[in-house]
DNA sequence: TTGATAACATAAGCGCGCTTATTATATACG
DNA sequence: CGTATATAATAAGCGCGCTTATGTTATCAA
């Protein structure tokens, strides 16, 4: 139980997300990429040609956020948006050559920022932090579905 | 190394604060509080009449988004703001019954949200985790001060 | 085939951070 | 004293997330 207010795991979490945020967006800003940016690259560039849809899915934010990213990376150039030959409906993303070419730079700025947060920490500390931030997240997408499963009383078999 | 791009700790950070903050807004929904309204109402309980331009910088965020913030607070009824008798420049920051009335409330709430994601986790590893996030935010705003005070050279004797 | 429902993308407008610029007041110096 | 500089707060406008609402295209059932 920790003494005070500001020491405890939503003020930490807080605070180191948008301190990790704002070192890579200063040594990315060379190039002009932020953070949300990125997330959004590393995903196209796992899978080019995903709909929006899924990058929603993929990067858990709503779809209408995904449409307004890709409406600035669009007109940045960092993708391009296809239409879906088999359904009118979709978009499909691939990225530009543009990105393609700064993709190993970015990379290493993110590395050079995560040895940079994670620096003093032993290997053993360093794996117990991390494996907590993905129990922590494991939690908390759960309570987020049992939540949602819930709407009154669960319905499971007619 | 991670073999999973995403699983890296700025992914990592990012979700779990992103998370946690979605977490605690439903649960405090019914008060109409939201996690930045919650940081800030910490702060000021702990040092009523403290000046917007401190709150700042406890808070680590610009003077400008403290005043946009203790806008819509104090439109809500969360907190008002006074004169300062000694310098007609500053506004000094007060609770309202209202606020005081659900601290406790929303103490509570925190808990349980910090409870439901660290479940599963044991002492040891709650402590690292913890540890760690506090090592990072130290390495970070180290870097941060490092690149502001090497502007170009450091002039230190005149 | 038609008519309802679902899915994809986007529009409008808001919260909360930011940078840059402005106004009012204090303070320090000549 | 008066002028320059620094500090407190705020304004304007942007990025990136959100909720709620709309138009278009697919799909499923009658």
């Amino acid at each position: 139980m920790p003494s005070d207010e500001t020491e405890r795991l939503g003020f930490l979490l807080h605070d180191a997300a948008r301190l990790l945020r704002r070192a890579f967006e200063k040594r990315a800003d060379q190039h002009g990429l932020s953070a949300a940016h990125w997330r959004l690259l590393v995903r196209v560039f796992k899978e080019e040609g995903v709909a929006q849809a899924r990058l929603a899915e993929l990067l858990e934010i709503e779809p209408i956020s995904v449409s307004r990213l890709i409406d600035r990376m669009e007109e940045a150039g960092w993708i391009e948006r296809r239409a879906d030959p088999g359904d009118r409906r979709v978009r499909t993303i691939y990225l530009t050559d543009r990105s393609r070419a700064i993709f190993g730079d970015m990379r290493g700025v993110a590395d050079d920022v995560y040895e940079t947060a994670l620096a003093g920490l032993d290997a053993d500390t360093r794996r117990t932090t991390i494996n907590g931030l993905k129990a922590i997240i494991q939690n908390l997408s759960d309570d987020d579905q049992k939540a949602a499963a819930n709407p009154v009383q669960k319905a499971s078999r007619s």
